[in-house]
DNA sequence: AGATGAGTTCGATATTGCCGAACGCCCACG
DNA sequence: CGTGGGCGTTCGGCAATATCGAACTCATCT
């Protein structure tokens, strides 16, 4: 493989298991974890909360996650094309539906939020930006997987997270040929009873996929006796159509 | 000064780089701006390329952030215990005063914003989380000054935002004194047009301030003829007072 | 065409960071 | 009240490791 830095990608991979939960993990844990001398993390560590991207708590002398990573991360969404150009349909797409607007890449095997508005009228709604959703059981994951030029494969086992989630591969990828064919996807109470969701796809300059944007809300307004209302998908289609437009020139 | 490994710190120094402007940087510019040379460099891009810490625009060949610190970024949300505790209140205090909340830690010099509601009814407004406020023209920010344990001097020269920025050191201790003495600070037009913040010091277990909230909206309703009505005040200091009794317990 | 600047490659060099054992501390257990 | 095991931390010798600068290719601009 490529010739890379070792310490740098040690700390990287540091940085990836103190992200991995909300626990703080100490040098013992992610030596045992990493498979290193307690000693090599511990001057990693030292560096990386000299650098800010860590912080050890004072009581125990474990460490987290730093500040300084929330900084570098909204600053990313600065440069990110997709999302400055789809802010304003987003904002306009939640209107229109009167559902809460949701914009994803594909990263890593999971859809990466990198855009959300909440629903009109509706506070009380956590945000959900730089968060991953599942993307065998989202309507943003169905469109990205559909189109995706790499052709990933979906990282087996799906993981169910309602009674309805497509957990057979050779279903997913079924569904996936049809989102393919009509150009959207939709998911119901695949990912949280009750909850229903319409994506589609966002092209660049090239016609490749680079993102999804859609909607989300409850079953009864989406999908009264379980049927979509497709004047929802009229809606999250002409956004996708219009971003797209907007990224071609 | 401490021993900290080289190359982990030079990673950091071309993020923070990468993160300083929305502007993609090359191989070269950064080279130049380090005093490395371009083959150090290339190592070290190649490796942040690879853990996805930056990602390299194809046509161009130039280096902006990647994606993969937007999701350790938000991770950080969840470990921060300020945060956990205080987002319910912070809604709370959305929902009363009708403006939006902000909830903010100093960090660097500057008001790193941790938590924001937008205010009730409107939409059309940016999530601020991760982003800076300038400490010295923030309500926020003069609360965390006036508290800060270490007393970091804030970075002169003082910038201008309005006409109505405090940009003389002398002025703005004098006024840092005042916060200490009362307990809350206020900001009129000082940082944006129009624009009027109050804020008040959350404190940790032990009493000491660990970060602020607040809110922000305009003049003409917190403060008709530039007379701050107090009412606002009164709700911010209940949800701060809330919230350091919260991190008691 | 030529010249400039870009990003990238490469291999010799010695600097750099890795390792593992030892240290001090704290807590739980006997 | 001692003792053992866990923790985070320190240290110094060794050699693997990352650094450096020159050379390369490709665009672009003059």
């Amino acid at each position: 493989m490529g010739e890379t830095i070792q310490s740098v990608e040690r700390a990287a991979a540091i940085l990836r298991l103190l992200a991995s939960g909300p626990r703080l993990l100490g040098v013992a844990e992610l030596a045992r974890a990493m498979g290193l001398p307690k000693g090599t993390l511990h001057g990693i560590l030292r560096t990386l909360v000299h650098v800010g991207f860590v912080e050890q708590d004072q009581a125990t002398g474990k460490y987290r996650l730093g500040a300084t990573l929330l900084h570098l991360g909204s600053t990313y969404l600065d440069v990110n094309e997709l999302r400055t150009r789809s802010i304003n349909w987003a904002d306009a797409l939640a209107g229109r539906s009167r559902e809460s607007a949701w914009i994803g890449t594909l990263h890593e095997g999971n859809v990466l939020v990198i855009h959300h508005v909440f629903r009109p009228d509706d506070s009380m709604q956590t945000l959900q930006v730089g968060t991953y959703l599942p993307a065998h059981a989202s309507a943003l994951g169905k469109v990205l997987l559909a189109h995706d030029p790499y052709g990933e494969p979906v990282a087996p086992p799906l993981e169910p997270h309602t009674e309805h989630t497509t957990v057979e591969p050779e279903a997913l990828e079924a569904e996936l040929g049809e989102v393919r064919a009509r150009g959207w996807a939709s998911e119901m109470e695949e990912l949280v009873e009750g909850e229903v969701a319409v994506a589609a796809p966002i092209k660049d300059r090239r016609g490749v996929v680079v993102g999804a944007i859609g909607i989300r809300g409850a079953v009864e307004r989406l999908a009264p006796d379980r049927v979509l209302n497709m004047e929802y998908v009229s809606y999250v289609r002409d956004a996708a159509r219009a971003i797209t437009r907007d990224l071609a020139r």
